[in-house]
RNA sequence: GCGCUCUUAGCUCAAUUGGAUAGAGUGUCUGACUACGAAUCAGAAGGUUGGGGGUUCGAAUCCCUCAGGGCGCACCA
């Protein structure tokens, strides 16, 4: 039951011209447990009411009194504060979870059209660092809330395999490309020429310059250029799907810079057409001045196109391709002006959908060394860490629990889960600086804290042969205590919890949740034996584990992890 | 120089988007395994929310200002 609602229902009719909607909008989760489980603030009635808040929230509390789902409805300083009664939480809460397993919490809020995510965008020939794990966590932790709410996804991975880094590949590789090196780590001798190509560029400058026309004998079909960007894509691509498998990421589309460029005339005719283009120093722009922004660079005075001109076309023919009803970039911060550089370009177009391109940002990640740079070496490899974090993983098994089975598949589940975690846990907004040391901490706030609480609840069903069906004539009653009521209420947010990350575009949201969720059952557990000799309470207690274990296995999930059953 | 953004406990971060006594984790100190899993739990200590001003019933949150950090500002992506 939502009983958020139920209190808006019966408010309703005793506030004069505020309609059930509004009032509910209004009602909140009180700071303090003590003061009950919803309040609502009744300073904003003061003026409507012409009263004082305190006298308002009284009376308004002697004619709410009685409600059948309440146990008591208070006015406390200007707040109305209702407990909801133990008994009829656990029962809707829990029967609700029970009945409805991993689709508990699902919605329906999505449209006919799709929503398309871009994330990852990984660049060819670059091995992934811990700068580019970020887009990707995100990304695909959106996908899956937007999933989980009825939204119909297209996951795009705006590949980087298009632009004059290739020509700086093709001179690097035929200077310096060494063939066994390239057969037996592609990517770490692709960074390394690439690495070299910069130093030596310091000295000799021509190399940019060569670099441009391979990059121009590309764009024009030349069959070496082509052969040899085409080796770099494959290469890369068979790296990077090891790398996905690895962090349970998946895309439904890796169209990315090169798939454009035969769509890059038509958007230019466009612009053209439209009188949108200017020359300028050679090059064509857009003028965004009166906007108070930098012109938008569309083709260099050489006449070949850029980022941003590509970024326009993918818009135009997603937009053509899929009628979305909003396009998601899950892009660094850094790109802030870019993106709202080219949404204005798109808006002088005359394009309505405008509106419906999101840039969702995020802070830079950097080393405690400083900022993370493949150019300059100043890196540390996503697949290292993820590396570590399962060998970290696999010891402490041995340590703790020897027997366990496939411990390979959960050291995996737990070390993969503890990096992935950690980086949807914080606001996407925040700068952060990565430290090994914390991401291989496996206690407190971490991932494998809630998976840890999630198979520990596994591991309570499984010695009780407890499932769904053994929920029936359950006496909800029995779980009034103060650390059954905070699991109950905590599950019932589960759902609310879900809708705040897709509004926000934030996976932390749940992230934060099911930690939540862990501490609140972990001090249930303490406090509370389940397997006991009273049958009613063991059954009462049993259907609020299965709950959690339930919940937890979703929220889980959607921030990309996996919930082992033993660990 | 201009623009964007961030600054909360020693450290890393929250704070229901303007609500009640600003909360967690970590670190430090103390306690709980012959127990349904101690990757756990409980307790203590730790704060002028960067400084100053303003807006109002109420500000970490909105506005102004100053300081400090990060990012961006035409042929890279």
């Amino acid at each position: 039951m939502n009983y958020k609602l139920e209190i808006a229902k019966h408010m309703a009719p005793l506030i004069e011209g505020m309609e059930e909607a509004e009032i509910l909008e209004g009602i909140e989760y009180p700071k303090n447990k003590e003061m009950g489980d919803f309040a609502y603030p009744c300073f904003r009635l003061a003026k409507t009411f012409r009263k004082a808040p305190q006298i308002i929230a009284s009376e308004l509390a002697e004619q709410l009194k009685g409600l059948e789902f309440l146990e008591s409805v208070e006015a406390i300083s200007g707040f109305l504060n209702f407990r909801i009664s133990a008994a009829h939480f656990a029962k809707t809460t829990l029967e609700a979870v029970i009945a409805d397993g991993a689709d508990y919490g699902k919605q329906a809020l999505g449209t006919e059209k799709p929503v398309i995510i871009e994330y990852s965008s990984a660049n060819i020939a670059k091995p992934f660092h811990m700068g580019h794990i970020r887009s990707t966590m995100i990304g695909e932790s959106l996908k899956r809330i937007y999933d989980f709410l009825g939204y119909k996804t297209v996951a795009i991975n705006h590949l980087g395999d298009y632009g004059t880094q290739f020509g700086k590949l093709i001179v690097a590789y035929k200077r310096w490309g060494d063939d066994e090196a390239l057969k037996a780590t592609p990517i770490r001798e692709l960074l390394r020429i690439y690495v070299k190509f910069h130093a030596e560029a310091e000295t000799e400058p021509a190399l940019e310059d060569e670099a441009r026309q391979w990059f121009v004998k590309l764009e024009g079909g030349d069959e070496e250029a082509t052969r040899l960007w085409t080796l770099f894509k494959e290469m890369s691509l068979k790296a990077f799907g090891k790398t996905y498998d690895m962090l349970g990421v998946s895309f439904d589309s890796y169209a990315g810079e090169s798939f454009y460029t035969d769509k890059m005339p038509e958007i230019l005719t466009l612009l053209r057409e439209k009188g949108l283009l200017k020359k300028s120093e050679g090059a064509e722009i857009v003028d965004l001045e009166p906007y108070g922004m930098p012109p938008a660079l569309v083709t260099k005075s050489d006449g070949s196109t850029l980022y941003l001109t590509r970024d326009l076309a993918a818009a135009k023919y997603r937009k053509d391709t899929y009628d979305f009803a909003k396009n998601i970039y899950v892009v660094g911060a850094a790109q802030r002006l870019h993106f709202q550089q080219w949404f204005k370009v798109i808006e002088l177009m005359g394009y309505p959908w405008y509106a419906d391109l999101v840039h969702v940002d995020f802070g830079m990640v950097s080393l405690e060394s400083g900022a993370l740079s493949t150019r300059k070496g100043n890196v540390t490899f996503l697949d290292d860490v993820l590396e570590k974090a399962v060998e970290q993983t696999k010891s402490i098994i041995e340590e703790k629990n020897p027997n366990l089975n496939n411990k390979e598949a959960v050291a995996k589940a737990v070390g993969v889960g503890a990096v992935v975690f950690q980086e949807l846990y914080t606001s996407r907004t925040k700068d952060y600086t990565f430290i090994m040391e914390k991401t291989l901490s496996f206690e407190g706030e971490t991932g494998p804290y809630v998976q840890y609480t999630h198979a520990r609840a596994c591991s309570v069903l499984r010695k009780t042969d407890f499932t769904a069906n053994d929920a029936t004539g359950v006496d909800f009653a029995l779980l009034s205590d103060e650390a059954s009521r905070d699991v109950v209420r905590t599950l019932s947010k589960f759902s609310e919890a879900v809708v705040t990350a897709h509004e926000n575009y934030e996976p932390h949201t749940v992230a934060r949740y099911v930690v939540d969720l862990a501490q609140k059952f972990n001090r249930f557990y303490h406090d509370n034996a389940i397997i006991v000799e009273d049958e009613a309470l063991k059954k009462a207690r049993l259907a609020l584990v299965y709950a959690v274990k339930t919940v937890l296995a979703s929220g889980l999930n959607l921030v990309c992890l996996e919930a082992p059953e033993q660990m």
